[in-house]
DNA sequence: TAGCCGGATTCTTATATATTGAATCGAT
DNA sequence: ATCGATTCAATATATAAGAATCCGGCTA
């Protein structure tokens, strides 16, 4: 498959209350940093560079900067790891996390008319303002996901919630632009 | 005026185009 | 050494999702 994996987010809940100030002090990893000033979330790198674990006040969390699912499960099971090491949750305690969003590149085989591709398409479900951005943004209803295409036929699928809805609905507008062209 | 609701905030990542700012270069 | 000039690197533009907090605006 022609889609690759450019980004996985994922979210989860410790079920406990942090002090983030307390933890930010506690920790040690390669990178962690808490502003909240700026941000009131805590943010922490088990590795630098390397996905990015946000923290807040509630024990929810979101990781994100993962090249592959793999990455994601051993970024989180590191974080779990860590907050258990630090006595804030115990062995095996349930998170509830899950994948959010999975972003994917993959590349058509031509290069594209983005103007005639948004008629092809439909002008109500595409977006495209070269002088705003470069890229045809497409919204196809019920797939699942979004997807950028460029001139030079390179794409991006974004908002899916897992690799295969990503895959499929690029599947779906590689047909439509091989049927249109 | 109080309270509520919605929008922007922060971060990551691919993509491409314009623009801006910085840096280096040749010449004076 | 300094001044136009050229080149390169970086940033904004746009997309999605999660999280909580902020502020503005609107209604009761």
């Amino acid at each position: 498959m022609s889609v690759e994996i450019a980004n996985v987010v994922g979210s989860g809940d410790l079920h406990a209350e942090l002090e983030l100030d307390a933890l930010y002090e506690d920790l040690s990893t390669p990178y962690i940093e808490y502003n909240p000033s700026n941000y009131h979330g805590l943010y922490i790198r088990l590795e630098n560079p390397g996905p990015l674990i946000t923290v807040y006040r509630s024990g929810k969390y979101i990781i994100s900067g993962c090249s592959s699912y793999e990455q994601l499960q051993t970024t989180n099971d590191g974080f779990l790891a860590k907050m258990t090491e630090l006595g804030i949750i115990e062995q095996g305690r349930q998170t509830g996390f899950q994948v959010q969003n999975v972003v994917c590149t993959a590349a058509l085989d031509e290069d594209v008319k983005l103007n005639a591709l948004s008629i092809g398409l439909g002008l109500e479900s595409t977006e495209y303002e070269p002088e705003q951005f470069p890229g045809l943004i497409y919204r196809p209803s019920n797939l699942g996901a979004v997807l950028l295409v460029f001139a030079n036929g390179k794409v991006v699928i974004t908002g899916a919630r897992d690799l295969d809805t990503a895959e499929s609905t690029y599947e779906h507008l590689r047909s439509r632009v091989q049927e249109l062209f």
